[in-house]
DNA sequence: TAGTTTAACTAACAATCGTTAGTTTTGTAA
DNA sequence: TTACAAAACTAACGATTGTTAGTTAAACTA
């Protein structure tokens, strides 16, 4: 097993301290480094063949140890699960939260939202594989939070769509139908995301913010 | 257990027969009546819960009547999901298939293509969960062929989408941009179903092949 | 080096899975 | 009424599921 570098620290008696906080961020982090590994080898599978089809087993196959021995980082697969999904959906959260209180003009914050939220896609393409298409299995306060979220990050879309038709910025009259439109593409994003090939993500951003805003005619 | 008006006839002593075509699609229709209700039964699970999440017995408990008893109509799981997800993936390969081929304008073709496709979606919108989110659960020559018909389906859009683009009826340049972006739309649609409420269904079309052809600004 | 912690292991559990065999009930035809 | 076919049933199968208990090997601390 190879060791992370900062990893190094911590057995050569580092500890996180109030002192350091940018040291104890790495610390913490790194405490839980295996769990991680996990989060993340599920995560691929469960892309490919959605979290029901996959067996504990599958993971720890995926991780070159057996079934059992994920329980010494996870309390189950549901913990798996929910770390996974309620992460990223917080980064949802706290990005479109923030960019709908700016005080730019209803198009400029929607390029914005756009723009973010192709960033985030591309760099957690698995995590939203799972959030888009495994959020209801879920269960108890978890599966509250995350629709919480969801709707959340739904509304905040919503009042931007109508503060633009509102100001005529948008002339479409349908805002649930342009908030349907620009929704489906960006959470479909994630399937794209190898299939982009050569596209670099500038252009990417550019030729899609110009797609949903402008139309192709 | 209520009977479907056609059914009587059969009851009653009819046979299909080649000297009444259209009789004897619906008597051939009726014959499997059973096992199309175990169908639509389960693709209503399956958009629920998924396909791997839905077990037999919770498909016979959807039926009031017990698993064993399923297997007197369908063969297993696996002919449940392919009878569902190739059916209606047939439908959109010959819709696609026959628009393509028109003669008319590039845009012209293209609309037709989104609008025949909210159609077919208004009208399956479970068969259409299945086959976004399980198909990978088809094994053998189902999976061909469904991956052979979704290529054919897509390789259609594009084909059009370039001549559009070569005869400048299209400004906008990336073809692949354009093509998810219009894509994405209509494979989550079936995701809008429910909440569509009052929106009627020539209105929707209008007004998504406006935002999705001429944008929203 | 001795002691302790971490993280792997084997073995097994009860529950549930898709499916089969054999039987009983139900409804229609003769 | 009897005969037959369709469609339900009970019971059970082997396989797989998520998970637990108890153990062992390695790595780090003191």
């Amino acid at each position: 097993m190879t060791l992370h570098p900062a990893m190094l620290l911590i057995q050569q008696g580092f500890r996180g301290s109030y002192c350091m906080p940018e040291l104890f961020v790495i610390f913490t982090v790194m405490k839980h480094n295996r769990k991680e590994e996990i989060v993340i080898a599920a995560a691929k599978l469960f892309k490919e063949k959605g979290y029901s089809a996959v067996s504990m087993r599958d993971i720890a196959q995926q991780m070159d140890i057996k079934a059992a021995s994920l329980y010494n980082h996870i309390k189950g697969k549901q913990e798996i699960l929910s770390s996974l999904i309620l992460h990223v959906a917080r980064e949802f959260t706290n990005s479109t939260q923030r960019i709908t209180s700016e005080d730019s003009s209803p198009l400029q914050r929607l390029k914005k939202l756009i723009e973010v939220h192709i960033d985030i896609t591309l760099h957690h393409a698995d995590a939203i594989a799972a959030l888009n298409n495994d959020w209801m299995h879920l269960d108890g306060q978890d599966l509250l939070d995350f629709i919480a979220m969801r709707d959340q990050y739904e509304e905040n879309f919503r009042s931007i769509i109508k503060q633009g038709i509102q100001e005529k910025q948008i002339k479409a009259k349908e805002p649930e139908v342009i908030l349907f439109s620009i929704l489906s593409t960006l959470r479909t994003l994630y399937l794209w995301n190898e299939k982009r090939g050569k596209l670099e993500v500038n252009i990417l951003k550019k030729e899609l913010v110009a797609v949903l805003i402008f139309g192709i005619v």
